[in-house]
RNA sequence: GCGGGUGUAGCUCAGUGGUAGAGCGUCACGUUGCCAACGUGAAUGUCGUGGGUUCAAGUCCCAUCACCCGCUCCA
């Protein structure tokens, strides 16, 4: 590992090669909201196709779905956010410290409730009224508090143009429940067979109560996620499979062992569908907090397709509310919910059930950083330094450059003829600027794994180097045969 | 949201109330036959933003925005 020790030297790094900008940095910047450039939009792509190549593309028991980001209010009803998605949090007017309200304990020394639960605003509000002998975890002052904030985490809009016909929506927190949504329409229309899993890549937005570490946790990111149905009673086994499944891909593509670790989630912290969770994290080499969770592997039960029968069952009475959400309360689960209509039905055993599902729930932003930050290298080559992204091929933003040695001699033709060949095949860069040494230290610093250059010798056989990253070693290869070498070294 | 810090060229950073700077990078031309060579030249600044004090503000004051560190929070 190279000079990156802080944060900013990673900020400074995707700045400077083109990686990762500040969101509307000519106004001044939007506090958590970052775009990628032009390398790093290729790099995210890449990161999002490696995950749909390994999820979808090379198994036969999962499909992959794209949802609109924009969904029916009662889907979050259903699902728990509405309620469960809002904290409580007052301020010790002493220290300013903010504290979710559940989770202040009373002055007297209680049977600690270390089962801490998130709860609808309401009866959070009913109970909290009272703060008076409540202990600030901080400073220990008692029963100085502000009145209890609640924090809304969904985004909310308006569809609808005319003001006076428009509905609030909420903005999706997860694109989890859009697969559960389409659960009914995949068993309908694909001939999917439990056990079998639905994947699904998409933007999300939480207004989490603090933001800050750059792109670690933003209020709009990307996810990569599947859920994975099953029958209940072999849900520990693909729970187990899943953890080392999605261990192994990162240590596919690159990130080093000793970066990744698990960290299983306590009884205490489970989310309130979860029957377990954990997750994989990455080490990133700044700052205290360095392990940083990229992914989140959960068994969510049946908890999700019981909620949306629920759910349906509501949708007359949402309306006769006049489509307000305000003070409705979810139906009662059906006493057959096992017959509904989001259970499957398996033919050979005759039986009808809500399958279980496991999640793993990836964050695409978080990872597309550590791999950019796992691949940052610095060495010594002859007296000077030179900075590399060792990017796995399929990782990296440009799989080729393509230079001609010198620009005379009829070589720059040769090298754009070679270039526009090899451009349909992969991501390509072609340079003729100034000296050769210094176009392929520029690639390096990109992460191209291969520089290929015509030369003299091009001119009477035919043959052209190609270069490689990482030991800087070159090999003459035909030109007939430089895409089947190429896409053989970039495994594409 | 609290405490501490930062904000000047693409990046890293100098800059004493009085002409806006350096290194690296970028671009052009020349040179250059394989690893950041060299020469010549050039471009790039709302000094984060807005107000105030002053004859004069990058510099002093106020507000604000953004980022970093710590706390806190985090399905």
């Amino acid at each position: 590992m190279g000079k990156i020790t802080k944060l900013e030297d990673i900020v400074s790094l995707c700045k400077r090669r083109g990686f990762i900008f500040q969101s509307s940095e000519i106004y001044g910047g939007l506090a958590s909201c970052y775009d990628y450039g032009p390398l790093g939009v290729e790099l995210k792509n890449n990161v999002k196709k490696a995950w749909w190549k390994a999820v979808v593309q090379m198994r036969d028991d999962i499909v992959g779905l794209d949802c609109s980001i924009l969904m029916h209010p009662l889907v979050w009803k259903a699902s728990g956010h509405t309620d469960k998605f809002a904290d409580l949090i007052a301020e010790c007017k002493k220290c300013n410290v903010r504290t979710r309200v559940d989770h202040l304990k009373e002055r007297v020394e209680e049977a600690a409730e270390e089962h801490t639960k998130h709860v609808s605003i309401e009866s959070a509000m009913a109970r909290a009224e009272d703060l008076s002998n409540k202990v600030c975890p901080n400073c220990g002052t008692v029963g100085k508090f502000t009145e209890p904030m609640p924090f809304k985490l969904m985004f909310e809009t308006q569809m609808g143009a005319n003001v006076d016909d428009s509905m609030t929506l909420y903005i999706r927190p997860e694109t989890a429940q859009g697969i559960f949504a389409n659960f009914r329409n995949v068993l309908d229309t694909t001939r999917v067979k439990i056990p079998f899993g639905i994947a699904q890549i998409g933007k999300s937005f939480r207004n989490e109560v603090t933001t800050k570490a750059f792109i670690f946790r933003t209020r709009e990111f990307e996810q990569a996620e599947l859920e994975f149905f099953c029958e209940q009673g072999t849900d520990e086994k693909w729970y187990e499979h899943w953890r080392r499944a999605r261990f192994k891909w990162y240590t596919d593509l690159g990130l080093k062992k000793e970066n990744l670790r698990f960290r299983e989630h306590e009884a205490n912290e489970l989310a309130h569908y979860a029957k377990a969770c954990v997750d994989i994290e990455y080490r990133f080499p700044f700052g205290s907090g360095d392990w940083q969770e990229l992914e989140g592997i959960a068994n969510r039960t049946d908890y999700d397709l019981r909620q949306h029968q629920r759910g349906m069952r509501t949708v007359n009475k949402w309306y006769e509310n006049n489509r307000d959400l305000t003070n409705i309360e979810l139906a009662d689960e059906a006493g057959d919910f096992e017959k509904g209509p989001l259970s499957y039905f398996n033919d050979e055993q005759k039986k009808r059930y809500i399958p279980y599902v496991i999640e793993p729930s990836a964050g695409i932003d978080r990872s597309a950083l550590a791999f950019l930050v796992d691949a940052y290298d610095e060495e010594m080559v002859r007296g000077e330094q030179r900075n590399l992204l060792r990017f796995h091929t399929a990782i990296a933003p440009i799989k080729v450059g393509v230079f001609p040695l010198v620009k005379r001699d009829g070589m720059p033709e040769i090298a754009r003829n070679i270039y526009d060949d090899l451009k349909r095949y992969f991501n390509c860069f072609y340079d003729e600027k100034g000296a050769v040494g210094r176009r392929y230290r520029r690639q390096d610093e990109a992460g191209t794994p291969f520089c290929v250059t015509v030369d003299g010798q091009t001119i009477k056989d035919n043959t052209v180097t190609v270069r490689d990253r990482d030991s800087m070693d070159q090999v003459r290869v035909s030109t007939d045969k430089l895409v089947s070498h190429l896409r053989e070294k970039l495994d594409l």
